[in-house]
RNA sequence: GGCCCUAUCGUCUAUCGGUUAGGACGAAAGCUUUUCAAGCUUUAAAGCCGGGUUCGACUCCCGGUAGGGUCACCA
């Protein structure tokens, strides 16, 4: 509240290109970006970056809307920059009449035939400025030369855009990954060109491959999207992707995303990349599936236990360690007068020794020396299916 | 290579000058008549190196080293 008495509201965005899936990396950036937005009850704005026209795909763009979708990380706006060209002509137009950019003369070559280019007067100074995460970080920004802008006063280039849409649509802090870090000096070069006021950044610090490498397709970097598929609930995504970089100071780990939003604070956001470990992802899906309401949890388990392929049993698995084939084969065959009723189940195992009951019903069931517990395997496999296999195996017991 | 950033267990991290350097994942071991791909218990496992500053440094400063990012008419 007092933010927007005090000034202006706080604005954010993510701004993906639309020349690959989105990754684990750009999810975090969004989520970092819509948890500080939510907390400071500010606005998230969705900004797709494809002025390069060969590389933007729109299948690119469906997966990156489709990933927002899933996690549930909602956006107040949504621009393409494509459809802002007039905006950003009118900026090079400007820039060209105040003299902060010029038409240059380039010799065509191969790569690149055009023979003039739009360049931005570099007046060769050094930029300090402040970073939310980092500190003070300063550039000289003569080793940058003049450097190129648009293509042509239609066609203009990534830095330019950006600069004037963070203008334009009033964003207040800049969260975006370390590797802008360098791009930030020249940004703030084209601010001060069309007297634009800087944003307050926040580089946040890289997810990095196993091998500390930036994370690419080839480093083994996959779309969001396959995260579900692999049955990783967005919860759990979000909540692991909100523990790499940055951490709530208390040694809480599972937190769903209202928790989040509750104690998120960039000041907690650290410097150095992490290495992205699908292990501790798992674990932290684990913990989110408990949460769940049953129903929903047999739907995960049920992914992860072949319920269709029918048991091959070994008839000297199916007792318990202490019983024998005999107390087997008996437990079963009143563990199948008992079905579908997991209580009298239970309370009969309670009585005739949980280990000589449930074991030989497990594996019947699953025909798996580990899999889920027997009650949840009858829930999976259903009440018919479930007798059936007891009696398959109570046959198998009779020989 | 230039510029910039970074540096605690294998991994994610706590520590904001004084701790037996804590937790989690993973690993290992053990327990469990077993609602066992679970749970519980235990163990191993870390301050990159060298200088300062200080009564005292993982923590502050400097220098190395290592890793990363970036140096497009891509974003």
């Amino acid at each position: 509240m007092t933010e927007e008495i005090n000034n202006k509201k706080i604005v954010v965005r993510m701004a993906p290109s639309p020349t690959g899936n989105l990754h684990i990396g750009g999810a975090r950036t969004a989520l970092f970006n819509f948890l500080f937005a939510q907390k400071q009850n500010g606005k998230f704005i969705l900004r797709i970056e494809d002025t390069d026209k060969e590389r933007s795909k729109q299948e690119f763009e469906d997966n990156i809307l489709e990933s927002f979708e899933w996690l549930g990380l909602k956006y107040d706006e949504l621009f393409r920059q494509s459809e802002r060209t007039e905006i950003y002509v009118s900026y090079v137009k400007k820039m060209l009449e105040n003299g902060s950019a010029y038409i240059s003369k380039e010799t065509p070559t191969e790569e690149n035939p055009r023979t003039e280019v739009i360049r931005l007067k570099n007046p060769n100074k050094k930029i300090d400025f402040e970073d939310v995460i980092r500190g003070e970080v300063s550039f000289d920004t003569t080793e940058l030369g003049d450097l190129v802008i648009a293509k042509s006063v239609n066609e203009p280039l990534y830095h330019l855009a950006v600069v004037v849409d963070d203008f334009e649509m009033g964003v207040t802090h800049v969260i975006r990954g370390e590797e802008h870090l360098s791009n930030t000096p020249r940004q703030i070069l084209i601010q001060e060109a069309i007297g634009a006021p800087r944003p307050i950044y926040a580089h946040i610090p890289l997810i990095l491959a196993p091998d500390r490498s930036k994370l690419s397709k080839r480093a083994g970097a996959v779309s969001v999207l396959e995260y579900k598929n692999q049955g990783i609930l967005p919860e759990s995504l979000l909540n692991y992707l909100a523990l790499l970089g940055w951490n709530p100071g208390t040694e809480q780990e599972i937190f769903t995303l209202s928790e989040l939003i509750e104690i998120f604070d960039l000041s907690r956001i650290h410097k150095g990349g992490a290495i992205f470990d699908a292990k501790k992802l798992d674990w932290v899906n684990k913990e989110h599936i408990k949460l769940l309401p049953r129903e929903e949890q047999l739907k995960f388990i049920a992914k992860e236990f072949d319920a269709t392929t029918t048991p091959v049993l070994e008839i000297e698995k199916i007792p318990w360690k202490t019983s024998n084939i005999l107390e087997a084969k008996t437990h079963l065959e009143h563990v199948l007068t008992l079905m579908p009723h997991g209580d009298l189940i239970m309370k009969y195992a309670e009585e005739a020794g949980k280990g000589n009951v449930l074991w030989p019903l497990r594996y019947a069931l699953s025909g798996l020396e580990k899999s889920p517990d027997p009650m949840t395997l009858m829930e999976i496999l259903g009440g018919e299916e479930s007798k059936k296999r007891v009696e398959a195996a109570i046959k198998i017991l009779g020989q």
